[in-house]
DNA sequence: TGTACATCAGTGAACGCGCGTTCACTGATGTAC
DNA sequence: TGTACATCAGTGAACGCGCGTTCACTGATGTAC
């Protein structure tokens, strides 16, 4: 009945979902769609939502709502609420690989050095975005759900891979671990430290010490026992 | 209406409930109470629904219904939800504990043996009982909902704590690293590789080794890095 | 030992709510001509 | 350059469902006397 009323609120809603979608035209290449770029506003979505109350936290419904959208508009971009949970691990795989990358830094300024770096990146990531590494790690879907989801977690972990090759290029020959048990080593280290300690979002355990020193001692007593020197 | 089935249903019921309450009765002497030991079914069935569909999985009227009561029983013995989460999550520590103390077995045969058996069983607690270990760690729960909570968790770390000081006095007085950090050194080591890849439940990642040798494996290169014999 | 009574674990019906999902539709966009 | 048309992202109303929670109740148990 009120006319007036809900034209301006539809004229309001329009105007928003137009800025934000020039917005990501200029942030990302990706194509614009011609009410605005709902996929991604909707992997946004569930990553705040994420953060705020757990990967179960979340329905399909609140995504669409803290979207601007009606509740069957995510039914274009997404088969289900997993689809789009598996979309929000994918890309944050693609960050931290990224992440990951840049602390290895091609094994500059040393192995060793880019080696600690790498672990500092992990944590760094977990604590920074706890969304994305709760659907990457603990939303408790299957790894290899679809290809893509597997490759993305592929690719993150041969950035591990890569840099245990580096640091067991600087042992002599007949003392070289394996690198790939290295580099599962590490991630096992680093994974339990920023699930049990070093997560920017809820109540977590209090430490005598940062979860940065933690994981920084113990990887220099675990390369120490592999025969490599300090510093 | 058809009198007849409505009383061999009841009748049913009530045979089911108190044979179940006999049972009860001989397992743990636990107060019975007068339709069953309801409190100690609904846990075990959180436990099933856990282990089914994760720790987010269940519901409140699914725990009642699979204890055979009425939606509305649990909340003569749980607030809500989270308390009862709270609850499988205390029983789980308990049990978690007596394990780890089982595999320390006060520092016998000695404590490096003894050291990598409470790794062990470690990851044996959290194949064996992904449901308890979801609820621990994966629930969201925060540490300190409730003291009983909070109190099982410490008592139950507090066993690698011992273990740590156990180690740690075989090594000459001015190389002693700190136990407390050792002990939290270990702890994410088994925490990762169990949420990584050594879980009972759903689908994990592949590995080349088993989590167990994966573990013993790290667990020697740290100690060998803290100047430990091996062996 | 028997009876009356208080207790309280569990009932079952009821409610409002938000979810997932479907459907025919609308209307802005891009394109063919 | 202008017009007609096809496309398809998003609408909004509708549905059935199961959840959390409440309520007055029931009836088995334990106990006081």
């Amino acid at each position: 009945m009120p006319h007036a009323v809900v034209t301006l609120a539809i004229a309001a809603r329009r105007f928003n979902v137009n800025s934000l979608n020039m917005s990501w035209k200029r942030r990302a290449r990706e194509g614009a769609y011609h009410h605005g770029n709902l996929r991604e506003a909707l992997i946004q979505a569930a990553r705040e939502l994420i953060k705020e109350k757990g990967p179960a936290g979340f329905t399909f419904a609140d995504a669409a709502r803290s979207a601007g959208v009606s509740p069957a508009a995510p039914y274009r971009h997404f088969r289900d609420r997993e689809a789009l949970l598996a979309d929000v691990a994918r890309e944050g795989f693609g960050r931290f690989e990224a992440m990951l990358s840049t602390g290895w830094n091609g094994g500059k300024p040393d192995p060793i050095t880019a080696f600690h770096n790498v672990g500092r990146a992990y944590l760094a990531f977990a604590r920074a975005e706890p969304a994305y590494y709760a659907a990457m790690f603990e939303s408790g879907l299957p790894p290899d759900l679809n290809a893509d989801l597997r490759a993305a977690g592929d690719k993150a972990f041969a950035v591990l891979r890569t840099a245990a090759d580096g640091l067991v290029a600087l042992l002599p020959a007949g003392r070289r671990p394996p690198a790939m048990m290295m580099s599962l080593h590490v991630w096992s280290m680093a994974h339990g430290i920023a699930s049990l300690f070093g997560r920017g979002d809820s109540g977590r355990r209090a430490l005598p010490m940062s979860a940065e020193e933690l994981l920084e001692s113990e990887m220099l007593i675990y390369l120490q026992g592999l025969g490599f020197p300090q510093k």
